[in-house]
DNA sequence: AGCGGCTGTCGAAGCGCTTCGACAGTGGAA
DNA sequence: TTCCACTGTCGAAGCGCTTCGACAGCCGCT
């Protein structure tokens, strides 16, 4: 291995030197410096990281945690990940893999052992037991999600209630006064999934606002329990002309069961999805995007601001963005 | 921070007695173990990773180099990724994520600094241009794929040519005589995907020595690719009661296209898929599948064993296994 | 009683890096 | 000319750990 010795050596300076160089942290005058890279590169120098990493207590990595169950949209995770690692590497900085089933477990070994700078987790629930330890380690951390408190915490998250009120205010201007949604399975509104919640009254707000008729109803993801969900909402209200759907799963059976029940998309029912962009492209449904990429990148941008000591705001929402596509269109008026 | 002087401090002992009773590379007496166990546990010490780096020269921690480029199939990269994350901390080892678009000079940075011991790189081409520097690194590595050369590696591959031939003699056994491949898109052929090419030459090889009648033609992934593809094979060969599919995206058309030209799976034509298994369940083919876990697992076990002197064979082969699901059933004989 | 070989523990050196204080050398102000 | 303030460089200490050689005490042997 080649150590810094080796380097200062080889050009004719101290290591002190050397590591000024590399750091800047002295004025080097102009001769001296290229002296050393030429060294630096003609002997190939890495410096060592742990050494590194003893002498300043800083490991430059950080871990990234990942929900591995099942149920997490995969493009949607690859996304994030493949930003948050771009961009910590943008920072000069390394991503340390840490999966979710090592538990708070995991996190105090990581980062006792200084092994990283900071964590930035992803899919963080309302009630989740890694926030009491993540707000009391030594080490900065960034949450993607949305616990009930984030006082002293650093959160980035969709608006989902903006996204929520996106939905309604897109199909309130195409002229539809009676608008329905198809939210998750209601065991997801039972256990505590905030983001979920926070949709539906994001909707349920807007709606009022506007004067406009909304019903909602969970769904389901099977085919049988779309239809009768959605023939629910078209009994209670046989005027709706709209349908926001937020949830992933169900979404394959909506159209079919519009169709079964005698309406066509979009000129009787228009709809508008909360969901993936691959997702909602694919099916060619007008949408509210999940912005990974911008999630990751965000994130990964707060922890490193963190990291150099800038204080950073508790919560990020990031504002939603609609792209419109076949699914919906003006309300028709019938003869 | 704790450091091994603290605890040293705290149980009566030296810090050399800390270490050793921590990696328990010298006998140490009972009493004085438990006593230090005690101080440790009471102060909530964990060594610090640099240090130990350093002092060691081992991070224990291994680099995955994963490919992030569309086309990978998503729900098997992350059940690999989790193999391989599980194994990895069966080892006490840690897994920092390198993104293949860092390309080789990622690898050397990673590897210059001694920031991991050994590299798992995933998704290895046939004449892939990392090869070449992971044979010169110091640290070990061990590669998911197969390139031309395998000496002085360790790699870890699904045995393609047997799962091709896997294929044909489970069609053969059913009483199929004639067997159409369809391939990956032809562009893959020509551009050097070992893995594409060795299926298809099992396959022929397994045709030839049942003596079964093979042809073989590649496919675009559109739906009218696929039918055109599907026909030609059926003019080419009418007789033709069996199709193996070796195309993902192209699975997805089979079924219809072989519906539009008048042909039912499975009760006219049997169809066998080399493919993932989620692919498979989902529209219930009979299929030989991708061992995601399996290759994870063994391709992390073999890391570990390499990093601790064992040697390794350059190349291992996972024997495929097909699981029957509905799209394959017994010739019929026609009246 | 004396000796050799164990066992359990200690102290110190060293891993490769950063950083602090020291200090020559230089140029400008007094 | 003297003095001061820089600028650029060096040497040494120290980060927290492992590991090697040393060694005290003990047992069992002659």
């Amino acid at each position: 291995m080649v150590t810094i010795a080796d380097v200062a050596r080889h050009a004719g300076v101290a290591p002190s030197t050397v590591s000024y160089v590399l750091t800047g942290k002295r004025s080097i005058s102009p001769q001296t410096r290229t002296k050393v890279r030429e060294s630096i590169r003609l002997l190939g120098y890495h410096p060592h990281a742990g050494a590194r990493a003893l002498a300043t207590s800083r490991a430059n990595v950080v871990a990234l945690v990942l929900p591995l169950r099942p149920g997490v949209h995969l493009p949607v995770l690859m996304r994030f990940v493949t930003a948050a690692v771009t961009t910590a590497r943008r920072h000069d900085m390394d991503v340390l893999l840490v999966t979710a089933d090592q538990g708070a477990q995991g996190l105090r070994r990581v980062a006792g052992s200084a092994q990283v700078d900071g964590f930035l987790v992803m899919d963080v629930e309302l009630d989740d037991d890694r926030v009491p330890l993540l707000r009391q380690m030594a080490q900065p951390s960034v949450l993607i999600g949305r616990p009930a408190a984030v006082k002293g915490l650093t959160c980035v998250d969709l608006d989902f209630e903006a996204a929520g009120a996106r939905c309604v205010d897109h199909l309130a201007d195409l002229g539809h006064r009676y608008i329905g949604f198809l939210g998750a399975p209601s065991v997801v509104y039972q256990r505590n999934t905030g983001y979920a919640q926070r949709t539906m009254a994001g909707f349920g707000a807007a709606a009022m606002r506007r004067g406009i008729a909304s019903t909602a109803l969970p769904a389901e993801d099977d085919y049988e329990s779309v239809l009768v969900s959605v023939r629910s909402l078209l009994r209670t209200q046989p005027a709706m002309t709209a349908l926001v759907v937020h949830n992933e799963a169900a979404l394959g059976w909506v159209a079919g069961s519009l169709r079964a029940l005698g309406r066509r998309v979009p000129d009787d029912v228009a709809v508008v999805a909360i969901c993936p962009d691959e997702l909602a492209e694919q099916m060619q449904l007008t949408s509210v995007q999940l912005p990974a990429e911008e999630l990751g990148r965000q994130a990964m941008e707060l922890l490193v601001a963190r990291l150099n000591g800038h204080p950073t705001a508790p919560l990020t929402l990031l504002p939603p963005k609609l792209s419109g596509r076949a699914s919906t269109a003006p309300r028709l008026r019938r003869a």
